[in-house]
DNA sequence: CTTGAAAAATTTAAGAA
DNA sequence: TTCTTAAATTTTTCAAG
């Protein structure tokens, strides 16, 4: 079934080119990784199948387009059961303005980042949040005032 | 100089297709917004002109890849002057494995996305984060345990 | 697993509306 | 701004090494 872990140089080196340029022409993709347009396509619909690769995202400038409201909120359950961490979970990753939601150790349960319109929208999310059957103690959210560094892939040179 | 805000409901649909889909065909993508395809890249064109649209990334599987530790950490500095504010980010962001730096309002300055190849790793960027000179006064480091939900673009149909 | 060539599809620029 | 047309480029398949 699993037929991982064969991944050579030029696999990581498609890997890291496509997570910085996701629309780069395959036949200049090949020429970086020094393989023929086919070899090249072959091996990134095999990473691709692998679930290794994709899907692919276009960044957009949010602030360009729209006035909005960013909040890092971490999150306290009440109870600590299996069940409340899958509840909340559950109800977080339903609310289209939860764009991210980690489970994480330490002194809180969970932190969200989450994308409103304006405050007073910010402030609707945080009541669904907070409502009763989902378990939640408390709510802490903080506003985003800038963003120094944005995600643009990961640093793979450190990491494999 | 600005000749933004002229975003119509075709823009709009370009952006919201795009951002979930970016590799997808110019010629689907018209199909998708109801235009030739030669309009359709025009205006896509013209978003990545005016900086609203791009870069594409791809996301690549790093949990099926290698072993990894996510930190979620959260910065407190010692002085709150503009001074140390952008000291701190210049440094922040001059670390690889430190993905994202978001400066926030409330109990904490800082929230820091921070990816390692293992606890040691970690430790050691810990260890620079606390670098006598760059004013920090206390970082806590919240392991995460699981993401139940990634990024996947804003939720344009509520922000715009 | 690779190459290289051919066929299919797409991108892109130019001209007309 | 849009569309149509046509050329340039790219993707994709496939036979062969």
């Amino acid at each position: 079934m699993n037929d991982e872990q064969k991944l050579d140089r030029i696999d990581r080196k498609i890997l890291s080119i496509l997570q910085s340029n996701a629309r780069i022409s395959n036949q200049q993709l090949s020429e970086e990784v020094g393989l023929s347009p086919s070899s090249c396509l072959k091996r990134t619909r095999r990473l691709e199948d692998a679930g290794l690769l994709g899907p692919y995202l276009a960044s957009i400038n949010l602030d360009s387009l729209c006035r909005s409201v960013t909040v890092l909120a971490t999150v306290v359950l009440k109870d600590h059961t299996k069940e409340a961490f899958i509840a909340f979970q559950k109800h977080a990753n339903s609310i289209p303005e939860v764009l991210e939601c980690y489970m994480v150790s330490g002194s809180f349960d969970f932190f969200l980042r989450i994308v409103a319109a304006d405050m007073n929208s910010y402030n609707h999310i945080n009541d669904r949040l907070l409502d009763s059957d989902v378990g939640v103690l408390k709510v802490s959210s903080h506003v985003v005032l800038n963003q120094s560094k944005s995600f643009e892939g990961f640093p793979l040179e450190r990491l494999l």
